[in-house]
Formats: structure tokens, sequence, C-alpha cells
DNA sequence: TTAAAGTTTAACATTTTTGTCAAACAAAAA
DNA sequence: TTTTTGTTTGACAAAAATGTTAAACTTTAA
């Protein structure tokens, strides 16, 4: 059957990651995704086949995506301390537009540890940890287990999106003062890792 | 109605903060609740009436403890730094034990924006800031919006334990070595936050 | 020991969510 | 234009999750 694409299949997804990613809404129903979209809600059967294949594709590109941004900064030709400036650039940039990503993967992992295949990563986290390793033997990085480094760096990037309704809540922010605080977070969480 | 306290809706509330915070299955069924509590199903209707009431309440003492939490160490009367120490190593500690129960706190106030009143930290989140502006003042911490070194604590304590699974996956560890690398970070978290 | 009152259980009812199917519709090809 | 084929829709069916009730059970106190 050669398919006539009116969008509607990728609509759908782009819904669906934005209720998930963007809004959080970690337990949103397929009425929910479909309404969200302006779609009759059988279409999301007719294009997955179930509410169960339509979330592992999500959970799966979700993968693949954070996948990507990994690969692309970490084989970049840039003195180590750049490419992580890039990096943070780049993966905050994201995060802002899909706070809820990796929380969405955390769950899924948590609900259905059995559905989804893991993703091997060996390589690309071993060879990130090499050069955070390679930083600290030639003194331009505290020392300490390199998966400290990762650790802080994704921890400062993405808890404060996740956390935002607390935030704004604690603090009393709009939405305005709250994004422009996260701007400012990039050259912070860049201080921090480098100890300036 | 006297009640005769078979510990029963105890349970069942500690349960489903087992399940919520610790497990983080945030889309959990009464069924599941109950089973892992070892009860009827029935059993959550007879105490809480209705499962959106049983939800209510594990949100509401799931903010009066982080408000505790706060409470407990904003008000002792020790020097900034060891004042920090201290309550990182009280916020650990809860959090290795309960590590979603900030991200199940958030997935409610996504889902249900209305059904939750608001709390209100003000006072205590002005004190806090305060102390570290004068912190700041005072030469002993590098100056910034003091709302981001609170960020930054928060988010290298809970981020990682919340990605555990991911962590576990990409690394290859065992929960020993995780637990291991968690206790590790009581004492990064700080030397990050205070620029060793 | 028996009556009263709270607790637990199983069967049933309701609601919510998901899935299926045939008919209506729209676009491309014959 | 008509036919073909893929898309969309609404009605219906099935499954899953939640809620209710009456009866069985247990404990306490009369």
């Amino acid at each position: 059957m050669t398919t006539r694409d009116t969008g509607t299949e990728q609509l759908i997804k782009d819904t669906a990651k934005h209720v998930f990613f963007k809004e959080g809404r970690l337990h949103a129903t397929t009425q929910d995704i479909a309404d969200a979209a302006g779609v009759n809600r059988t279409l999301v059967n007719y294009y997955f086949r179930s509410k169960d294949a339509l979330i592992k594709q999500v959970y799966e590109e979700g993968m693949d995506d954070l996948d990507n941004r990994l690969t692309q900064v970490m084989y970049s030709n840039l003195p180590f301390r750049e490419k992580m400036e890039n990096f943070i650039d780049l993966f905050m940039a994201e995060s802002m537009e899909y706070p809820y990503q990796e929380a969405f993967l955390i769950t899924e992992m948590n609900m259905n540890s059995n559905l989804h295949h893991k993703a091997d990563m060996t390589e690309k986290v071993e060879y990130l940890s090499q050069q955070i390793q390679k930083e600290m033997d030639e003194g331009r990085l505290e020392k300490m287990n390199p998966i400290h480094f990762a650790m802080n760096m994704f921890s400062m990037m993405i808890y404060p999106l996740i956390m935002k309704p607390m935030y704004k809540q604690f603090y009393n922010l709009s939405d305005e003062e709250f994004t422009k605080l996260m701007l400012e977070r990039k050259e912070i969480t860049c201080k921090m890792l480098f100890g300036n």
C-alpha cells in the first residue's frame, strides 16, 4: 500500500512528544493526544496499531535523539572545554523545548522494563569518560570519577527545567523570568563544572 | 466510628509512596498498589474513598515532607556551610530512599494543576535566599542570583537518582556500584557548590 | 457468650480507556 | 467521469480501571 502522506501520522507522533516531553503529562490517554492534535482518536490505531506501539516509537525516537546529541558533540575536534560549551548550548536548547524527555524515558523504563530494548551506549559513554579523565590527568579538571562530571553536567542542565512548576510557585516567577534564569544557567553550569 | 487501627490504612499509604516515590511507577493503578501492599483493592476505597483522594493525600504529605526538610535545616544556628552540609546529608539520605518523590509531585502538578492547593513557601524560600546572598556579599560564595545556588544544589543531589536506570544501563553499573557513587556525591556536591 | 461495630472480602456495577469495523470521504489513476 | 485506493469518521465492542454493596469475618465490649 503506497501511502498518501497527509502528515497525520507525523502530527500524531509530534503531538505525543509535545504532550509527554514538553507538557510532562506522563499519563496522557490516546484521547488526550488526539484532542491535542485535533484528530479523531481512531487514527492513532490506524497509524500506530495500538497505544503501546505509539509509546514504543516515541520512546525509541527519544532514545535515538539522546544518542544523536551525544554523538554529535563527542566526536567533534575541539578542545574539551569548548566541546562542553557547545554541548551545553545544544543540550539546553533542546531541553528547554522538551524538558520532560528524559523523565518520560525513565518512567517508561520503570513501568515497562521488559517492553523496551536496552540502548547500548557503552562505547560512546566510555569515550566521553576517557576525554574527561584526560582533562583530569592533565590538571585541567578536579580529579574524581569521570561519571560524576557527566552527572553534574546533566543534572544542572535538566533538573531545574523539570522542576519548573515548583520553582515558579516557590519563587513566584513568571514564565519570562523563569526562561531568563534558564538562559543564565548555560554559563553558570559551565563555570561550576570547570571551577570558573 | 472509632477506628480499630489495624495499620491497613497506613500500610496502603506507605505502599503507595513506595510504588510512586521509590519505584517511580508514576502511573500505577490501585490494583498495583493493593497487590504491592498485599491487601484487597477494595480497601483503598474503604479507607480513602477514591483513588484521587489517596493520590491527593500522598501528594500533600509529600509536599509537607519537603517543607519540613527545608524548615528543619534553614532555621538551625550553624555557619552557612555546615548548615548546607547537614542539609545535603539529610536530603540525600531521604532522596536515596525516595528518589521519585519530587518527580511525582511535579507530574501531579502537570496533570491536575487544579486539584492540588498551592504550597506557600515564599517566606522559607526568601529566608534561604537571604542567607545565600549574605555569603555572596561577604565573599564566601561566587556572586549570582541566589536561586541558582539552590537549583544547583537540588539538581546535583536528586537528578542522578532519578536517572538511575539510565546510568546503570549506560555505564554498566550494579546496584551496589551505583549506591557507592551516590554516597560519594555528598562530598562532591558540596565541593562544587562552594568551589571546594 | 453474645451483641455491636469496625474490617475484610468477593461479586457486581460503572466508568474510563482502548481497540475494531464498516461506511463515508477525498485524492489519484484509469 | 468513474474507479480505485488510501484516509477519516462514528458507532460499536472489548478491556481495563475504578467504585459500590452485601455478606463474612474479627475484635471489642456489653
